[in-house]
DNA sequence: ATGACTGCAAAGCCTTTGCACGCAA
DNA sequence: TTGCGTGCAAAGGCTTTGCAGTCAT
């Protein structure tokens, strides 16, 4: 199922007018294999240690390119560094949970939230496309 | 009401042992008189506007030791500029909805969305202090 | 008198941009 | 052959850090 989606995202790329090139497949392929996000560097840091090399502008090339056709969504999880996950056609996604101690980022999901922002969503007078949340604290090692 | 914010955010300050110097005040006033986030740009215009010119680095130190003290809160609503706002003793608080348009950020809030998010924070196995949302589309104007 | 607070300037990071070369179409 | 795609290096922008002088205690 996340081969799908680079499959999917390759087809609305070509679809966009853009061509087949080496850094940018790479980049989608590696995307559309996780399940939460990545920062840029870590996208290339993965890259080069599988042998297939991309220059970091590339790489953000990609990033942008994917995020203008809805494809990627950017994250701004706290430290300055954005992060980049997969857009399911589904609909499907998870929101964050960032421990401040150790900075350890765990995916949640859950219905009910995702039904109250589609309420407030219709009431804003916005045309809302997406969304996230964040909730920051400390885990369970971090709490002590 | 939001000058209770200031004099709570100066009383926390001198109890975590930290002098009284001019700098750090006006960004506390300046923030307690907001309703909405700033960015560390934004305030040091608005102070030396007002005739009180303060250094970047002293403004970036102050939201620094307040976000540590839990008396404001840092939000990244996407360009890669962040921005700061108060957090109320009493929990109060307001969410944003960011026009990609005209970029354009207005706040609102939600009991519901409160709730849920509550709700979702129990069950996490996190100590959850704080959380965020945003909502990203297109404001009435920019939709047409 | 001591050490925190400040401001300025320099350094650090992440991200974007400019440019020349290579490859898809 | 055309011009998009790519990589490298340089430039940009926001934030943090180093340092010396000043001010609170």
């Amino acid at each position: 199922m996340s081969r799908d989606w680079a499959e999917h995202a390759q087809g609305a790329l070509r679809e966009a007018g853009f061509r087949a090139g080496g850094a940018r497949r790479a980049v989608v392929e590696l995307l559309g294999e996780q399940d939460c996000a990545l920062s840029a560097a870590e996208i290339e840091g993965q890259l080069r240690r599988r042998g297939h090399t991309v220059g970091r502008a590339s790489v953000y090339r990609t990033l942008e390119q994917l995020e203008g056709l809805h494809l990627v969504q950017r994250l701004e999880i706290g430290t300055g560094t954005a992060s980049f996950e997969p857009l399911r056609p589904t609909g499907e996604h998870h929101h964050h949970l960032v421990c401040g101690g150790c900075g350890r980022v765990v995916p949640f999901e859950d219905p009910q939230l995702e039904r109250a922002i589609a309420h407030v969503s219709r009431s804003t007078g916005f045309d809302v496309s997406e969304h996230d949340v964040t909730l920051r604290g400390l885990c369970g090692r971090c709490a002590g």
